[in-house]
DNA sequence: CTAATATCTATAGTGACTATAGGTTCAAGC
DNA sequence: GCTTGAACCTATAGTCACTATAGATATTAG
């Protein structure tokens, strides 16, 4: 029922120090204590620390993931500030995939090639360098810049 | 035709202090410098810098991006260990991928919840959670365990 | 030629971890 | 109930990837 520290690390692969980092910085909440003053988490510590690991590998500073979860740690209010927040990280996850799919295309096109041997061309640099896909809103002036 | 460090910095919203930190650390070519001592960038390297840049921003280790630079570094050669490379980052987008299209469905789900005023249920950490979308592949049994 | 702006190196500081030291608690086996 | 080794505690220091500052030099618009 009840993890410790050690376990919540082994469930999430997120290491014993961060989680203690996590709390520090409050983006994990302070857990009951033993009498011996050892953390003890549950599931929802689990499912939120799963969540933040999850959402720092894909990039995310720790500022947006303190967003996102407020998304979550306000349920049945009023929600004109989540509907933003949730708007805003629509925004920079779509401008993510678009430049993860431009990625992947160009690798599985090294990857197809690489099949006979040696490499043509490499172009990887030539097609992901271009700021249509940039993440950086304020630097986007549409497709056709330069 | 050439760029100063300000202006290769103002190109790609890339900070003059980490465009010499890249150098630093051999991510960027130490450029020409002018009688001066000043660098001088090309196009090459505008176009390098930005891919970095972008990459950064996608999540990516520095090591990961010298990988994929290193793709485009070696043009015209046996590709078996390139090949490697590609493949093991193509893992690695597919699996940010379908975490960030987990994301990205879950914040739609709450912007259109929102339209009607309030958030009946944020289901963002349960649904993101889970390890079946773990990025880390040590750690996945596929999509049944706990 | 001058003055404002940009660049140079070197060094120190920040954010997000990560590792270490020295001590305490827990829990499995006797 | 007692022992004992693994796991946990706090506090502190170190690392990585930047980011900012200081003081000196270079470039360039007028």
């Amino acid at each position: 029922m009840d993890y410790s520290i050690g376990q919540l690390s082994r469930e999430t692969g997120c290491k014993v120090p961060t989680i203690r980092y996590y709390e520090q910085v409050g983006l994990m909440p302070s857990p009951p204590r033993t009498h011996g003053n050892q953390r003890r988490y549950n599931e929802a510590h689990r499912k939120r620390l799963a969540f933040i690991c999850h959402s720092r590998e894909l990039g995310f500073s720790p500022d947006a993931i303190r967003d996102l979860l407020s998304l979550s740690d306000r349920p049945n209010q009023s929600c004109n500030e989540a509907d933003a927040i949730a708007r805003q990280q629509l925004e920079t996850v779509e401008r993510r995939l678009a430049q993860l799919e431009a990625l992947k295309a160009e690798l599985e096109h090294m990857v197809h090639q690489c099949q006979g041997g040696t490499i043509a061309s490499c172009q990887i640099i030539e097609r992901l360098s271009d700021h249509q896909l940039c993440l950086n809103p304020d630097h986007g002036d549409g497709p056709h810049m330069h």
